[in-house]
DNA sequence: TACGACCCTTAAACTATCTTAAGAAATCAG
DNA sequence: CTGATTTCTTAAGATAGTTTAAGGGTCGTA
């Protein structure tokens, strides 16, 4: 667990191995997944890291993990040192806000089998290591529903074929 | 009509009166409200300004408007000069953030009449300002739904009362 | 090898939301 | 004030997604 609601996101988890989910609990106590971030990949409560105040957000491993983190007064210190670092944190955060964009927009403009698929492609790295209870809460859907839509999906595929 | 899909954004308008969205179109050609800006707030696609690649928002005037608009270069200089100006922005950046991981949890966490309700306490200035259609765009629902929606409200209502 | 735990799939019944179509209400131009 | 245009509501039928419950597969453990 990196981040516990609640808490203030004081750093940026970046993951060396193993993989981690960013999830929303909402009234009635389900999870939502917001992101997901596997080798290579940063991950942090943007919002909670830059503005200190307690994230609503939290931040779980799905497999054993190996992380590096940077904490906050560190990445400000070279920050001033080395200007490309910024740049490149800069662009994440950018990048981040323009998916929740997207994330938001899909969400409420496609149908789940589209939605699926195009988390197929958004993530091919970890398609086949999430459990279907996991990109169901992506995608906002029931895992049973998610078993159904693959089943269309690959229904169609031989019907076509 | 402020913004238009495919430019970059280059300026923070702030709006003196009148009402602004933004939103997305959808490959469908249906468009998806994000977010709105009545007097006194700023309305920008900050993914697109701090960047500076194109948008893939359009924000445009519900009411006849008028605005003040500070263009890139004159609000990176006032940051040198201002300080506090800097904060300022920065707080309203990570606000928007965090408002939009809200509205994301919040369409698939609750239903539509929830998402209602909660939309007429977080926009209570415009609310009456707002045509059925805008706000259903908003909430993700037809406006025909949303009329059933407020009848449903009512019906409670009354009913309890 | 067998057993239990866990996850995935299936199906049926149910609910939320959409679509279409029509009528009522409000807005506007002449 | 009247007709035209747009917006809002209502209702019926269709669809997407949920819930519940049951059965099948896989994997670790005794």
């Amino acid at each position: 667990m990196l981040l516990r609601e609640g808490d203030i996101c004081r750093g940026y988890t970046f993951v060396v191995s193993g993989c981690f989910r960013m999830y929303a609990v909402d009234e009635k106590g389900k999870e939502h997944n917001i992101s997901f971030a596997a080798e290579n990949e940063w991950i942090a409560d943007i919002g909670s890291f830059y503005s200190e105040k307690p994230s609503t957000l939290n931040i779980k491993a799905l497999e054993s993990s190996s992380v590096i983190q940077i904490e906050q007064k560190d990445l400000y210190h070279l920050y001033e040192n080395i200007t490309k670092l910024n740049r490149v944190f800069k662009v994440m955060v950018e990048n981040k806000y323009v998916e929740l964009q997207r994330h938001l927009v899909q969400n409420f403009s496609s149908t789940a089998q589209t939605r699926y698929l195009s988390f197929l492609e958004q993530y091919p790295k970890i398609k086949d290591r999430l459990s279907n209870a996991q990109i169901a809460s992506y995608l906002g859907i029931t895992p049973e529903f998610l078993s159904k839509v693959r089943k269309d999906i690959m229904l169609e595929e031989t019907g076509k074929a």
